[in-house]
DNA sequence: AGGGTCATGTAACGCGTTACATGATTAC
DNA sequence: GTAATCATGTAACGCGTTACATGACCCT
């Protein structure tokens, strides 16, 4: 992929587990080069406009399988939202369940989309999948898919759990 | 509280929802207090040893409790182990599984650990529980400490949800 | 001609991580 | 005396955020 590529691919459905700003790309392309991880190849597009494809590299392939294949420290837990939660006897009742609303709608969205993301997997029906799928056995597509489509269904339940626990807080205020 | 109580308030039940590094204590206590938001008191502890114990100022309190009622955008996600798990077609079935494994004994022990604290906030069994409702109408106790544990209780069942979704990722990648 | 998309960058600032570093006081 | 605890810092480095910045190409 190209930078540009990558920015809209971080828009996108991946998104949802890892987003990465434009202005880190295009630094991170280059650290990442120099590291053997991935190789550039210049294209033109247009006698003055060239842009840069990015590929891994054997090196960089072989690091990511090894981080994939061994687990990993959590990350150290910084809940902005679960502080407010946690102080909310601090201020008005309804103040907080506004607030708690803000939060089920959003975990709302959340969950329907990753619910949606989903189905498209189990469906094929995503780009990117299907660009992954060409170079495996037919045989495997439907667990590659179910697999996958399995990591968005975890996502959704996620949120819709958290929905309905601040649909039961919005309960406790009103006590 | 003085930095050395904050960086032990961090390793504590706080440190489930905000993790805080020593490194940072100092410097950010500094930073607040040059922003007026807290102001410190020098205790002498011995003829030599002197430590600082920082207060919220009323400016600070003001400008917790205007964050605490408002809703806040919902940081970008960065979800390490999704990302694993994602590409899980991509390495052996066993290490998946093994990875898979460490992660429900991490989230498992996270329930474990949430719902024990939200028992202990039940039974207001916690210093700085007990130390914030001396504070408060004691008709309140009740609801506030319910309020409270109703976040530990969160944490919980979120961490029940992940751990159950793990082992069918488990059941997934054995066919 | 103009707007939308393609394409790539830079700069400033703050936060988070890891590691290093020092010394006083208390309890055994 | 010595180990644990109390107490406070600094430095290097990378990542993330916001904002700024430029120009080519394509379609109507």
């Amino acid at each position: 992929m190209s930078g540009y590529d990558l920015v809209r691919f971080f828009d996108g459905s991946t998104g949802w587990i890892w987003a990465a700003p434009q202005s880190q790309i295009y630094p991170m392309l280059r650290r990442m080069e120099q590291a053997g991880l991935i190789s550039g190849d210049e294209e033109a597009r247009g006698p003055r406009l060239t842009r840069t494809v990015y590929s891994v590299t054997p090196k960089g392939h072989g690091e990511l399988v090894a981080w994939l294949g061994v687990a990993h420290d959590a990350a150290p837990p910084r809940d902005p939202f679960m502080v407010q939660a946690l102080n909310f006897d601090m201020i008005d009742a309804g103040d907080a369940a506004a607030v708690l609303e803000a939060f089920i709608a959003e975990q709302e969205k959340a969950a329907a989309e990753a619910e949606a993301h989903r189905d498209r997997l189990l469906r094929r029906d995503t780009a990117l999948l299907k660009e992954r799928l060409t170079r495996r056995d037919p045989e495997d597509h439907e667990r590659i898919a179910r697999l996958k489509a399995h990591v968005f269904d975890g996502i959704a339940r996620v949120a819709r759990v958290r929905a309905e626990w601040a649909r039961e807080g919005q309960r406790l205020l009103e006590e």
